[in-house]
RNA sequence: GCGGAAAUAGCUCAGUUGGUAGAGCACAACCUUGCCAAGGUUGGGGUCGCGAGUUCGAGCCUCGUUUUCCGCUCCA
């Protein structure tokens, strides 16, 4: 099967057995925007859970904060998003290609420059030692007409620029004559504004509201909270806040299902450590994140590495941990040493200091930062197309079968009267009663018996018991396994000891130690 | 954002030169059966993504728009 096809089937079995659903769909759906349905979010809130308990539990240094997604806007300016992040664009509809307005038009600037030093190169080479260099450029006609186009140009540019007139850069490209170097032509679109943040106003009155933006990652939340922390948690570096929450983008081109959206959510651990030891710790978290996520049992060459040769502004050393997804490997996790830029952007902001001081050595410094940043939705998605199989039968039939780990299961055990009477659902309901308080279960009667394990088989629920006569007798239950279709007979009595430890996500974080 | 393709039932799809919408699976009820997608009867569900236009008449033709997929592009 071709690796679109096996996507495209995954696309159409989350919408078919409730786990995603397109947003708005009544109403055409609203792009690159998904909901979660009844079985995506137990899978979803699974993972998180082994996230956090993989970090918060397993970790006496690491604590979790759930800080506001609304935040000072100032936050923004020193993280460096604000600037970053707010480009005038346009594309040359021939190449296809895309520029930043004004670049191209600083570009055309430097050209003028160039013309003038050439003329000041020639006239030097002419006059030898006697040239000045400083007469001739205020003098000679051809240098002057340069600059004054060259003048004329950098006030038009700087008051569109001042004004973020995108309709008037646009027209001096055009005025300018400036060409795509690809193409070669003058062929534009318009200018446009490409601002990741999503913004909205704080404040109900017109006059008195402040801009605003919704937090395009998480992980600011935790810098700007992590000496509050450090005090009143008495943590001692290294030490390690975690947070998983919303996260907004406005990402011109947001795609493939939920692997590029504009709401996603983020789990990030900032890690605190002397200057100096970052690149030790950098390493140390690469390797524990990625035996977390070989811990799930795909196979490990589901899994590579991928550093990063070019770093972002804020970092020393940047890996991502790639998933093979039907589209190829992926990004999933990121681990980056992000230095102390971002504490001291905001000690740089705020005015206010936030160094910690250092028992050890009787020393203040600004710490370093290790991040792993994962993104819950490109994770849930890599644990559906690593869980999707559909399967050749002995008998020669397919089946589809959701092959989670049994952990992360949204349900993890269907109770099943083998016939629809004499007695059989009441036993089966009677046994649910009892388990329901351990597990997420569900109950099912109707059609036949295989019918009814291939739909559990649909959602990837492990284990399924059936109730038969001989069970009104012996308080016994068939106990059938979802990948190995095998069935044992085990006592009621049992059920909760035998699956409890298979669907825990604890047995899950055991194999982590 | 540019270019290409597509959108018909919950899912996968058919629908002839333009003449008032179908199948399989799924869903609900009942009967029969009873350990790996059984059979039967009955039923529910679609203003054919949305909006205009052409036409006596549009699921089908034209334009716009929204959404999705593919390729570019972007990705702190």
């Amino acid at each position: 099967m071709a690796q679109e096809d096996v996507f495209k089937k995954l696309v159409s079995h989350c919408k078919e057995y409730g786990f995603v659903f397109p947003s708005s769909e009544i109403y055409d759906g609203l792009g690159a925007v998904y909901d979660y349905a009844q079985m995506g979010v137990e899978l979803k809130n699974n993972i998180k859970q082994y996230w956090w308990q993989s970090m918060v539990l397993l970790h006496e240094n690491i604590v979790g904060i759930d800080s506001a997604i609304f935040m000072h806007p100032t936050i923004w300016k020193a993280s460096g998003h604000v600037d970053a992040f707010n480009d005038p664009l346009i594309d040359n509809r021939d190449s296809k290609k895309r520029y930043r307005a004004d670049v191209l038009i600083e570009d055309q600037l430097a050209k003028y420059d160039e013309k003038i030093n050439k003329e000041v190169a020639k006239a030097a080479k002419r006059f030898g030692e006697a040239f000045d260099e400083a007469q001739f450029r205020s003098t000679n006609a051809r240098v002057l007409e340069h600059q004054a186009k060259r003048d004329a140009l950098h006030e038009r540019f700087a008051k569109a620029l001042n004004d973020n007139n995108l309709d008037e850069l646009r027209q001096i490209i055009l005025d300018e004559e400036i060409v795509c170097p690809i193409s070669g032509t003058k062929n534009w679109t318009e200018v446009r504004q490409f601002n990741l943040m999503f913004s909205t106003e704080m404040g109900s009155t017109a006059d008195g509201a402040m801009k605003i933006y919704l937090r395009p990652e998480t992980a600011q939340g935790i810098f700007v909270n992590y000496l509050n922390v450090q005090k009143t948690g008495r943590m001692k570096i290294p030490f390690g806040i975690a947070q998983i929450g919303k996260a907004f983008r406005n990402e011109i081109v947001a795609r493939q299902f939920i692997f590029r959206m504009r709401e996603f959510e983020q789990m990030e651990m900032q890690f605190f450590v002397k200057p100096g030891t970052e690149l030790e710790w950098f390493s140390k978290w690469k390797e524990t994140r990625l035996k977390w996520h070989k811990a799930l049992g795909f196979g490990d060459d589901h899994y590579r590495y991928h550093d990063h040769d070019k770093l972002a502004h804020y970092a020393n050393a940047a890996t991502d941990i790639e998933f093979l997804m039907p589209f190829g490997f992926k990004e999933v996790e990121g681990i980056h040493s992000r230095t102390n830029f971002d504490l001291s952007q905001h000690e740089k902001f705020s005015g206010k200091s936030i160094k910690y001081f250092d028992p050890e050595i009787n020393e203040s410094y600004t710490p370093y930062v290790i991040e792993t940043s994962i993104g819950v939705d490109r994770m849930f998605l890599s644990i559906m197309s690593a869980a999707y199989t559909e399967e050749k039968l002995e008998n020669g039939e397919t089946r589809v079968v959701l092959k989670l780990p049994a952990a992360l299961a949204p349900v993890k055990l269907a109770v099943m009267p083998l016939v629809k009477k004499d007695g059989l659902p009441e036993k089966a309901r009677e046994i649910i009663n009892d388990l329901k308080f351990h597990f997420n279960c569900q109950y099912d009667e109707k059609d036949s018996i295989g019918k009814r394990y291939r739909r559990q088989d649909a959602i990837g629920t492990p284990y399924c018991i059936t109730v038969d006569h001989q069970t009104l007798e012996d308080n016994c239950v068939t106990l059938r396994n979802r990948d190995t279709m095998q069935q044992e007979r085990v006592a009621i009595s049992e059920l909760n000891n035998i699956i409890a430890d298979k669907v825990s996500i604890t047995s899950l974080l055991k194999t982590l130690q």
